[in-house]
DNA sequence: ACCTATTTGTCCGTATGTATG
DNA sequence: CCATACATACGGACAAATAGG
């Protein structure tokens, strides 16, 4: 799983790590099961602070993607192969929304009044 | 632009009003530049008070779709066409969730649950 | 079973930048 | 212009799990 960071992107590096990790699950390159590089391993690769790398990883295992076991690591979620690309898309979408200004309601209201 | 509000509808009126012109540059029938109705033929045409069609009409300004002058009447923002591309996007996301079983109540689950 | 060194995530505080009043 | 609050990123100390002797 080789990553890189976006210098261009204006995104929190916390959210652009959480980002990569989740695309790599999508595209298959981590399984179900898989153990990830540690915390302290990525923060070096990715030249960024521990910490930001956990918050990010932090947020995946809210979305169910990731598992955590302090001693063990961090390992990929059983079925997050089929939920990460899903959740890949309501990440962009909220993004892409939010640049231009719209909310999460209102997106919430579009769903909604879909035919 | 034809509008027309859904009794059923539960939503406080000026989001439902917000939302049916919000829907209707989205689809085209309004361009940017275009004049909107003034909001006292709105009120006329929707059978509700004119400060409740203003409100939803701020709120759409505050979302920069809309632009007031006074005088001159309201107009679609430049740029509020490409915005609807997000109704697109939706499209997509919602129907690539059902192929996976996932309904919209679980994907506003999901915008709901992210950090 | 025991110890201990290492690896791993967790938790605390702090500096900096960005809004907000 | 100043003050206040909030988010972001960082650093260091800590505790659980592991591996080797």
């Amino acid at each position: 799983m080789l990553l890189r960071l976006d210098n261009r992107d204006t995104r929190p590096l916390h959210e652009q790590v959480a980002g990569a990790i989740r695309r790599a699950i999508a595209e298959g390159e981590c399984r179900p099961g898989d153990r990830l590089p540690s915390a302290r391993d990525l923060s070096q690769a990715l030249d960024v602070n521990v910490n930001t790398v956990l918050r990010g990883l932090r947020s995946l295992r809210d979305d169910g993607l990731l598992e955590f076991r302090r001693g063990r690591g961090v390992t990929v979620a059983k079925g997050a192969d089929e939920r990460s690309g899903l959740l890949d898309q309501v990440h962009a979408l909220v993004t892409e929304a939010a640049r231009l200004g719209y909310s999460r309601t209102d997106l919430i209201e579009m769903i909604r009044g879909l035919p």
